[in-house]
RNA sequence: GGAGGGGUGGGAGAGCGGCCGAAUCCGCCAGUUUGGAGAACUGGUGUACCUUCUUGGUACCGCGGGUUCAAAUCCCGCCCCCUCCGCCA
């Protein structure tokens, strides 16, 4: 959610902005309505007033034993004006807080103008592997070794619900478990979130009410599934002012994620590329709001060290402006590459939202003893997402004589070396 | 799912429909006192919005409606917590 009063000041400048992320965008209804909204609280307020004046004067007339029937009656009036304006006054309200509900967040200075196409590559770690013989993808690597059951998967639940079977399960289980211990070893403090959460936390996060379509409802219960944990964990400190010595608070939790994935298939993303239900560890941090850029880079890096640990050739990616999501200013991807499939994946998408979620969430913290409590920002990041890391690591680490080597960190926990 | 009890400011806790943004205690902050600390005493101590040079005003007692000139207080719906019962891990 961006902030009323800063529209009020900068609305052309901000506008401008937000159309190199959408063109279409147009704040000119939510300006006129603001004002209108401004004059309107300004009127009811004087008329409340009124009323709160002269209702204290019926209550000293009666103390006293006088007559207060034509003070009643004034202010009856003066209730009915109010009533009237009020519930003009809400749906000025409602209607600017959904349009504001709807707009993208601000996209930092330093993100590339334009379309998906114009990212940024940073920076790569390792190297391509060199395989000299005839490469397999993911999906006959898992077929030959009984690893992968989308058939059974589609049968129990639908297409696109992988099942891991045999060392397939056991190789998912231990990404997680690895990622999981990593980051919580690292100063995040773990936690194990509700899968499932109510529209409000969805509405905090922005995923509502914009974003819908791609996620699993239990109407009965008025609850949603989570499509990632950043969903969640925005809500963590929902109301809260933290203490400045509190910041930065960081958090690793681990979920399924559950994507509807409306209409977005393709036969490049078969397999483990594109699916409904799939495993992440992610990460998210509550922080000042000056020190929000430099926790993104040590985020990235914290990413970067389970592809590092786990053997991972990957780049570094700074999204452009079109490619963000609703709520981050920035976003950097960390990509791996895909023998199989002759290109990059992303694995983890870490973002700034600044204040966006924590306004919404109403999150803040006081910078010091009296002063006026400040939003806090928020970031996320996947650290990682296991399905596309599962597909790298098959394709990377295959052998020419078709085994597919075990990464190291992995070995204990799974206990074997290749599988 | 059924029955009962409860949700008030950082915490505890009071609150006849009007003088209640809310007693009191604790905590916290500042000052006095002290060699220093403690104790004691004094003062202060929520958030948001509108207006403004200072000021003033409005709203908030779980959430949403209603009754009334006036609601923390009365009525209705919902949510959450606690206790007991049922059912299930």
């Amino acid at each position: 959610m961006l902030d009323i009063h800063k529209l009020r000041k900068e609305g052309k400048e901000i506008e401008r902005r937000l159309q190199t992320r959408d063109s279409s965008i147009d704040l000119s209804e939510i300006m006129k309505l603001d004002a209108r909204r401004l004059e309107l609280i300004s009127k009811v307020e004087e008329l409340k007033a009124e009323r709160n004046r002269g209702s204290q004067e019926v209550g000293r007339l009666k103390r006293e034993g006088k007559d207060a029937t034509q003070q009643i009656e004034a202010m009856s009036a003066v209730s009915a004006q109010i009533s009237a304006l009020d519930s003009e006054l809400n749906d000025d309200t409602k209607r600017i807080n959904y349009l504001l509900s709807l707009l993208p967040n601000v996209p930092h200075a330093s993100v590339p103008v334009g379309k998906k196409e114009e990212k940024v590559i940073l920076r790569s770690h390792g190297e391509v592997p060199q395989q000299d013989f005839t490469v397999k993808n993911h999906l006959e690597i898992a077929e030959e070794k009984g690893l992968l059951d989308f058939t059974r998967g589609a049968m129990i639940a639908g297409a696109r619900f992988p099942m891991y079977v045999g060392a397939g399960a056991m190789l998912e289980m231990a990404l997680i478990q690895y990622m999981f211990f990593y980051h919580s070893r690292r100063s995040y403090t773990a936690v194990f979130p509700p899968f499932l959460a109510n529209p409000e936390s969805f509405y905090v996060s922005s995923q509502l009410p914009k974003f819908a379509d791609e996620d699993y409802y239990c109407e009965k219960d008025d609850l949603y599934l989570t499509p990632t944990a950043e969903t969640l964990l925005a809500n963590l400190h929902r109301g809260e002012i933290l203490s400045s010595s509190d910041l930065p608070k960081k958090y690793v939790a681990y979920t399924p994620c559950f994507r509807r994935e409306a209409g977005t298939y393709g036969e490049e993303e078969r397999g483990l590329i594109r699916v409904h239900q799939f495993n992440k560890v992610e990460l998210f941090k509550f922080t000042k709001p000056e020190t929000s850029y430099d926790e993104l880079e040590t985020l990235i890096e914290d990413v970067e060290g389970i592809l590092q640990a786990l053997g991972m050739h990957y780049r570094v990616a700074l999204l452009s402006t079109q490619d963000l999501a609703q709520q981050a200013t920035k976003t950097v991807d960390i990509e791996v590459y895909l023998p199989g499939q002759g290109r990059y994946y992303e694995v983890s998408s870490c973002s700034n939202c600044e204040d966006f979620q924590a306004r919404r969430g109403n999150t803040r913290y006081r910078p010091a003893e009296g002063e006026k409590p400040e939003y806090v920002h928020t970031l996320n990041g996947s650290g990682v997402a296991t399905p596309r890391l599962m597909a790298a690591i098959l394709e990377n680490n295959q052998t020419a004589d078709g085994r597919v080597r075990v990464p190291d960190v992995l070995q204990e926990i799974l206990g074997m070396e290749y599988l």
